[in-house]
RNA sequence: GGUGAGGUGGCAGAGCGGCUAUGCGUUCGCCUGCAAAGCGAAUCUAUAGGGGUUCGAAUCCCUUCCUCACCUCCA
């Protein structure tokens, strides 16, 4: 699989000889996560789900910074511990993204669990002369690591002249960026220069380090960690180790809406709970994919009204695959279907390997859809068919991370019960009972397909926002 | 100002030297008792502008214009 490595402007192949270790920065626990946040964790997600559905063995990481400024000012704000604030948006976040399906990391690494590694980090950055002890705190000394810069093309002098720097007169240079920060009131840790807290970068690379070693497969997030988060973790991972730090760095692009980025400090986030109320894990999944996880992609509700269109007909092929009746299929139909589905898992596969490329993934998802419909409504699927189709469907839907509502074998009982009757009366031309069932049913999220010789169902997932 | 990514039909979005995906939308039709869902057909004669290179360019080169992101915390 080639991925494109954000390092050496370049797609890279991905290292696959033993387990694929990522990397991924999770968020700040200070507030509700918004959709940007989403996309980029729905993003690897997939991108997980691909490589272990492929056989490969994947380990998975992402940290929570749950020690921070900003949680320390809306602890204060609020009149709590931090430790309050922290830990009440990590119940928040897994109880959001349970329900966006995204699968469990294997670790979630919070930073106030690691200070002790961050220390020692800091303790040989300071013996190998890459940090120094100030009045405020202990800072990385940038102009010691001569590759400073390399990921985000920046050369330093031009970001001296930069006027953005902060001027910070106990610091040597203006580009150097806190390891430690010193801090009488909490939270503070003991450390061998004085109580204070972590800088942001060091968390990452420390922890990084810890699970994933020196030198990991993937390391991911947002574009705008590319400066200064991730160009300032290489520089205090490659000073400690003296190695390479990660093979590849693989970026997801930001989420805009009317064309600018989505953030808090603009004030035009959309969170995650409420799209989630509003659109479902599905749709938000199919949206969040829709473009290259690279380039950004604009919130509108035009496009994920887009996306409730194709999902219906990703329903409708389900619950024709499912409930199709017993029988041998005419030979062109077993071509066809042959054809189709080895086509399909190819084009597929072939697009994710390609710098995941998952709008081109699930157009070809979409054409074997939209070949199920056809025959469906040529009355032609019976299981013969649906059992090729079944697995390479599932294994699509699953690698995309959709789930299809189902019903309890009790409902279903009850739902062939309603169609019998109403079956019985559309025979006897009662057809305002048979509407009344069809309504009845329809209330139990059922939709009726009537084919030409029998009547089909299908469970339809309630969207809140398609009847606004 | 610097750096990076882009500008493809009404919209979304692939393709990245020759065969112009795919989806949504719109219109009409099929199916139906009527619907719904689905299917079919039609429609849109798309590659920011201008130069080149080439037998041939959306794809390569030059140039102009425009958009976004980063250069401060940010997924």
């Amino acid at each position: 699989m080639k991925i494109f490595d954000t390092l050496s402007v370049a797609e890279k192949e991905l290292d696959i000889s033993d387990k694929v270790r990522i990397y991924l920065c999770g968020v700040t626990v200070y507030d509700d996560s918004h959709i940007g946040h989403a996309r980029t964790i729905i993003v690897f997600d997939t991108l997980r789900r691909f490589l272990e559905s492929q056989g490969i063995k994947v380990e998975f990481i992402q940290n929570f910074t749950d020690v921070d400024d900003k949680i320390i000012n809306r602890a204060r704000a609020e009149n709590v511990s931090t430790d309050k604030i922290s830990s009440k948006y990590i119940v928040n976040y897994f109880k959001e993204f349970d329900n966006l399906n995204v699968r469990h990391a294997d670790m979630y690494p919070k930073a106030t669990e690691h200070i002790g590694d961050m220390i020692n980090l800091i303790k040989v950055l300071i013996e190998k002369n890459f940090a120094y002890v100030s009045t405020n705190g202990v800072y990385f000394s940038v102009s010691k690591f001569h590759e400073y810069g390399k990921l985000s093309k920046k050369k330093t002098d031009e970001l001296v002249s930069g006027a953005r720097v902060e001027i910070d007169e106990t610091k040597n240079d203006p580009l150097d960026f806190t390891l430690w920060k010193f801090a009488n009131e909490e939270p503070k840790w003991e450390s061998p220069w004085g109580p204070g807290r972590p800088g942001w970068h060091i968390e990452c690379s420390a922890m990084s380090l810890k699970y994933l070693g020196s030198n990991f497969e993937i390391h991911g997030g947002g574009r705008d960690l590319i400066f200064p988060h991730h160009e300032n973790e290489i520089a205090q991972s490659e000073s400690y180790s003296g190695k390479n730090f990660a093979k590849i760095w693989m970026h997801v692009g930001m989420v805009t809406i009317n064309g600018e980025k989505m953030s808090k400090s603009l004030g035009n986030t959309k969170s995650v709970d409420h799209v989630l109320k509003k659109w479902g894990a599905n749709i938000i999944r199919l949206f969040c994919l829709s473009g290259h996880y690279s380039k950004p992609i604009d919130y509108s509700e035009d496009l994920l009204r887009e996306a409730i269109t194709k999902w219906r007909q990703v329903e409708n092929c389900y619950y024709e695959l499912v409930l199709s009746d017993d029988g041998s299929a005419a030979t062109e139909d077993v071509k066809l279907i042959e054809e189709t589905v080895k086509e399909t898992k190819k084009e597929f596969a072939e697009a994710l390997n390609s710098d995941f490329n998952t709008p081109l993934a699930s157009s070809a998802f979409f054409k074997l859809v939209k070949t199920v419909n056809q025959i469906a409504s040529s009355e032609h699927m019976v299981s013969s068919l649906s059992n090729m189709i079944l697995p390479v469907f599932d294994q699509m839907l699953d690698i995309l991370g959709l789930k299809i509502s189902q019903v309890s074998p009790e409902e279903k009982i009850k739902i062939n019960e309603l169609i019998n009757k109403r079956n019985l009366l559309r025979s006897q031309k009662n057809f305002q009972g048979a509407d009344n069932i069809r309504k009845e049913i329809s209330n139990l999220g059922i939709v009726l397909i009537d084919h030409k010789k029998k009547t089909l169902w299908m469970k339809q997932e309630r969207i809140v926002a398609e009847n606004s």
